[in-house]
DNA sequence: GCCAACGTTGGC
DNA sequence: GCCAACGTTGGC
């Protein structure tokens, strides 16, 4: 299994809208970027992932789940933007800052820190544990 | 609200 | 195929 996190600005998309969804998940459409839409290509059923707020509250707070592998993104007829469906697994119990992450050595490497305009991008296990044990939250 | 960084577009 | 111009993102 591998572990990625989504960006999204809460104004546009935010945890409680995608918790809204519930089981049946949502596609995470809208993506224009190359890098961003071949990590979704390479994306599995069952895959986790990390739900972060950019802008005003920049802070990772939910985990989802990939529950649909790369389809066509129904937002367009433009044949090169894919994307993946995602559920909400459940809320940090702490949501973790860009602050704490950037503050933490063990997460120095994190793409969110040394590429942070990147919307879709890859997390290592490492990382995953590390920020659900900022988060006081099970990682699994 | 500003601006740096980055990605994309399009003219040549 | 290069690169300048432009648009967008997101941290500050």
């Amino acid at each position: 299994m591998s572990y990625w996190l989504f960006k999204s600005e809460p104004s546009t998309w935010s945890w409680d809208d995608q918790a809204g969804k519930g089981a049946a998940g949502e596609e995470w459409d809208g993506v224009r970027n190359y890098q961003a839409r071949n990590f979704m290509r390479e994306m599995k059923l069952g895959d986790r992932g990390f739900f972060y707020h950019s802008q005003k509250e920049k802070a990772v707070v939910g985990i989802v789940e990939v529950c649909a592998e790369s389809h066509p993104d129904s937002t367009t007829d433009d044949d090169r933007w894919d994307c993946v469906d995602i559920k909400a697994i459940r809320p940090f119990e702490k949501p973790v800052t860009l602050d704490q992450i950037k503050s933490d050595s063990r997460l120095e490497q994190m793409v969110l820190v040394k590429n942070s305009r990147l919307s879709v991008q890859p997390v290592t296990r490492d990382e995953w544990l590390a920020i659900c044990a900022l988060g006081q939250t099970k990682p699994d």
